[in-house]
DNA sequence: ATCGGCATGTAGACAGTGTCTACTTTATCG
DNA sequence: CGATAAAGTAGACACTGTCTACATGCCGAT
């Protein structure tokens, strides 16, 4: 047993750990491939072996969010019936932006990176998505009467649009600059899904 | 009639604007003290003279981005009765962020500068939010019963994340690489603040 | 077994950045 | 008019991304 690092088997992975630890611990200002190699113990151009730039390496780990991130709306929200497939999915939704807030805030908190030069992160988003637009569908399917898909798309935004306004409010800075009880903010996520419930009723 | 610029009469002001310039031209991550400086023509310490950090400058951009969507707020749902308060400063809050998209991206799109560190620029933050939740407020006490005022605040936030998840999902540029009708984009404003509606109706 | 080639990692360079410090200019006020 | 404080200049340092030339080691074909 060494307590010096060996080199990584596998360089690649581990600038990918170590760049999540970096941005968990020290923020997204400080993750800087060099710091990257430093931690592992290899030379400053080491990584550029396997990420042609920094923003590669973000970009691999915000599509690797995404991917989690969508993993977590449909394997939770599977569990439940059609009908409260909805309310699950939303259920799910904000969950995951609040027990993983660094994966969260990566994906919708920070800029990303040129989403043109990074089609795969941006497949993972697209994933994302559809899977939330399908699982409404669905939801209205079996219960309500046949919705145009024009329709179906303004709700699905309505609903990602509020689910997203207060993952990312509450997990914002500046909320807590604000004087709102601890009660308010906990009960907020429940809140808005009870609101959107509230809303799509009357449609 | 000169074409190179003269130094500039008023150092702080103009470093402010030319930061404005260049966040709106090159995007956020080419600020720096160093390229105002250039673009001003002095040398590249005088903006220290007037901002202790790059992100004391940034900050104050920001602050005042919060001080002018507070008046936009503020202003244009005073034009409207009491009742239909909320409708009109929500529509002040979503025209702002879609006519304004620099300045809300600086606000809610960007990671701000520790707020702990720029007062100044959580005071605005406050201020604008204070707005918000006092529109509310007068509109619930002019319209319907009275209402407790921690449901009171878990309404305005409510809505509020509405219209920042709104705001902030139409500036994304995710937004653009899912293949919505542009109808549904256009409508996502009104759609939003009408399922607000709908939703408060219900309390 | 050996040789060649290719992926991987190393080391150095360059330009750009924030930020510090010492110096010079400028202007303002007693 | 001259002292004094503010404003601007210039140089330094450490840090970053990114490029290049070079070393190493592995693996497969001969």
């Amino acid at each position: 047993m060494r307590e010096v690092k060996d080199r990584p088997a596998n360089l690649r992975e581990a600038c990918v750990e170590e760049a999540r630890a970096i941005v968990a611990e020290d923020g997204l200002e400080k993750l800087s491939l060099r710091e990257v190699a430093r931690r592992l113990g290899v030379s400053h151009g080491a990584p550029y072996r396997h990420f042609p730039s920094r923003d590669h390496l973000l970009a691999e780990i915000v599509a690797r969010a995404f991917a989690a991130f969508a993993e977590a709306l449909d394997t939770r929200s599977q569990k439940s019936e059609p009908p409260q497939d909805f309310g699950a999915m939303g259920r799910a939704y904000l969950t995951y932006a609040l027990e993983q807030p660094l994966n969260y805030r990566l994906m919708f908190g920070t800029p990303l990176p040129a989403p043109a030069d990074h089609p795969e992160m941006m497949r993972q988003a697209r994933h994302a998505f559809a899977l939330l637009r399908e699982n409404l569908k669905a939801a209205h399917a079996a219960g309500h009467r046949p919705v145009d898909a024009e329709e179906l798309d303004r709700h699905a935004l309505f609903i990602w649009a509020t689910m997203h306004g207060t993952a990312s409010l509450l997990a914002s800075d500046a909320i807590r600059q604000i004087d709102l009880s601890d009660s308010v903010l906990a009960g907020a996520p429940e809140h808005s899904l009870t609101m959107i419930g509230r809303a799509l009723a009357l449609c």
